[in-house]
DNA sequence: TAGGCAACCGAACGGTCGTTAGGTTAGGCT
DNA sequence: AGCCTAACCTAACGACCGTTCGGTTGCCTA
């Protein structure tokens, strides 16, 4: 097979993994079916199984390619040594605001818990793959902040906590509430942001 | 039909729906069928529909009842007075710990999560019954000590964002996760509330 | 130009789902 | 005693699900 064809099955499958987590996003795991699915990206039901071996490994390779890579951005930050110390933390609030609220990657989450009992692998490695690793890239920029005497010490569960919470939570209130009111006036984004940006930097003691 | 008739009726009801509720925050809605429910009850799928229209009926049931009265609580706490100002807000916060983290009320969120795009108006009731009550609520205890000068006053947007955020996403992980490693190790939920309590009562100038 | 192979198709499969039809039982009321 | 009704049963329904089978297409390689 040459270049040419690799890539365009590529593009292909990388097309369909899109349609499939806006799907996914929209109607939930059990809520979307292989028909659906099938007619969104113009094809019939049984070539996906070309693809992909069934309908729980599709559903894995999109939470897994959602996910992969939006860590990326907080090393970015880190290593980023134009900005201070905490210009690095306002730099990584709002990219946790953008990769969980807005992103597709944080608003896996509801979809995780849908299926996190029938399949705890899709669980667990999200909490491997993502989480920790998210945890670890923002603890590093406090840690280096600390070092710096630019922070004060932290306990890192509990700012985890105080950072990771409200987004998280804001990210499924949106994904809930989505159909039933006005967003941005039960929820609105860039406020809570600034606020929770604020918290956190006098927690930090800047 | 007679008193005694009546409340074993009413008892039998509640009894499906105490049941009910175990295996839908067990299994999600969509993971439980009406065959495992009528084995859990002890009874056979087609009685089901003497006491409920349908299975989303049974479930709307379930959540309402399982939130209804969760908000009593918090209102209890206020009109407590032989408390003072941060001694109610210490209450609450361990409250809230209580109802959304332990609970079946505050667990509903993701269930709730995964049927808002099929059934809206459950999300828009939760939101309604529950969460606007439960903010306002706390609003109160916080108006309260602000009057008594005991509080700074607070950006009650921004306050809901920082009080409910890490409770809600510690409810929420605890969920998903409870099946793939040690919980109390990577969420510990005292050691949070402690921390989090602390940060709250800083933001309020205690 | 012949062969191979990935991609795709229409059609059907077995199974499970929520729901319903219709009959039986038990207990209180007249 | 006869009747009514709530509660429950067995059995089956139609719809839809994820998946599979067997065949067709069309490009690539030799």
């Amino acid at each position: 097979m040459d270049e040419a064809k690799k890539d365009a099955a590529k593009e292909r499958r990388a097309e369909i993994v899109a349609t499939a987590t806006e799907l996914f996003l929209e109607n939930g795991f059990s809520g979307t079916s292989m028909a659906q699915l099938a007619k969104a990206c113009g094809i019939q039901k049984a070539s996906f199984y070309h693809h992909f071996a069934s309908k729980d490994a599709l559903f894995i390779t999109c939470v897994n390619e959602g996910y992969a890579g939006a860590v990326q951005v907080l090393l970015d930050i880190r290593s980023d040594s134009s900005l201070s110390d905490v210009q690095k933390m306002e730099a990584a609030i709002h990219s946790l605001y953008e990769s969980i609220v807005t992103s597709p990657a944080g608003r896996l989450s509801p979809l995780i818990a849908e299926v996190s009992r029938t399949m705890p692998k899709v669980a667990d490695g999200f909490h491997k793959d993502y989480i920790t690793h998210q945890r670890a890239a923002l603890k590093n920029i406090v840690l280096d902040g600390v070092a710096a005497g630019a922070f004060k010490p932290q306990d890192f569960d509990i700012f985890h906590h105080l950072v990771f919470g409200p987004i998280v939570t804001l990210s499924l209130s949106r994904e809930m509430f989505a159909q039933v009111d006005d967003l941005d006036a039960h929820f609105p984004t860039e406020k809570l942001k600034q606020g929770h940006l604020e918290i956190i930097l006098r927690e930090l003691g800047v």
